[in-house]
DNA sequence: TACTGATGATCAGTATACTTGTCAATTTAG
DNA sequence: CTAAATTGACAAGTATACTGATCATCAGTA
């Protein structure tokens, strides 16, 4: 049997995540939008940080730094973020959300709530509460294991 | 702040993944071994299922029919799994683990087990085991809304 | 000021993970 | 027993997530 492998901590992250965004894109499409997970983050990220450049938002929702380029070419050719030269940094590319952005952001989300519901559905409060707990503390304990960690804003 | 966007179940999912691959990946590469998390799981999967077709192995590991054809491809280039026509079904593809593979899969374990303790090292004994029982519980509840869900045993 | 190093972004390349569509082979329905 | 539905596999296309390399710019130092 392979029980032992699909029992390993590696593979349920991964099932975990797999199911995670499937139900986030479901959602999302079901209420009219066209959004990925990782769009949606950078999204909310892009408007919580107004001016930020492509390398301090990965750093912020620990993207890797190539990654968050091809995201933000799609949120830009949405038009839900603008993207421009930085005038005090000329490599850098300054983000900022659009209105369009901002209504999406706040249409989409009772679709994102009914997302994060749905894919701990089979908790109760209690359990969901304790999963994102200690959730949180592996992350954060690994953090630097990851080649993309979370950086500090 | 965005801490609502990076406290959500489905951003730590995606967190949680993105480490376990990482360190699953420093861990096989310092072992000499150039295998992804789910090369492995595929090639434990066939080895343990003999003459399994593409299909019913996607089926066993949760991967999407499409993903496990490319997975094959590298596992078949790498030697390390054979694939040839079914006789009774000449739809599908028969696989087969080599004696390559097979060395490999006892070669890397001390490295697979040392990348599932390194993703959970922020947690204690007890905290890991709970982690991993709310995991597949929640898993188990969800499966069907993920794309490739998980079939048989 | 010139040099050095670090940093922001992009490009090319690889690997997952999914979509839709197609084809061939098999199974089931009528 | 044929027609319809299903199934296994692949192809093409998109999105995430990395690697390594390159380029431009900026910051520090000598």
């Amino acid at each position: 049997m392979i029980a032992e492998v699909l029992n390993r901590p590696g593979h349920l992250a991964r099932r975990f995540q797999q199911i995670a965004v499937s139900v986030f894109v479901a959602e999302a499409e079901a209420a009219g939008y066209d959004l990925t997970p990782v769009q949606y983050a950078a999204l909310a990220a892009v408007k919580a940080h107004k001016g930020i450049d492509q390398a301090t938002l990965a750093g912020l929702i620990a993207y890797d730094r190539t990654t968050i380029g091809g995201v933000v070419d799609r949120l830009e050719q949405k038009g839900l973020v603008s993207r421009r030269v930085s005038k005090e940094d000329r490599r850098a590319r300054v983000l900022e959300i659009t209105p369009l952005g901002k209504r999406t952001l706040v249409g989409i989300e009772p679709a994102v709530a009914a997302a994060q519901k749905a894919m701990l559905r089979g908790l109760d409060a209690s359990e969901a509460a304790t999963l994102l707990r200690l959730l949180r503390k592996a992350i954060d304990a690994s953090n630097e294991l990851s080649r993309a960690p979370m950086r500090e804003g």
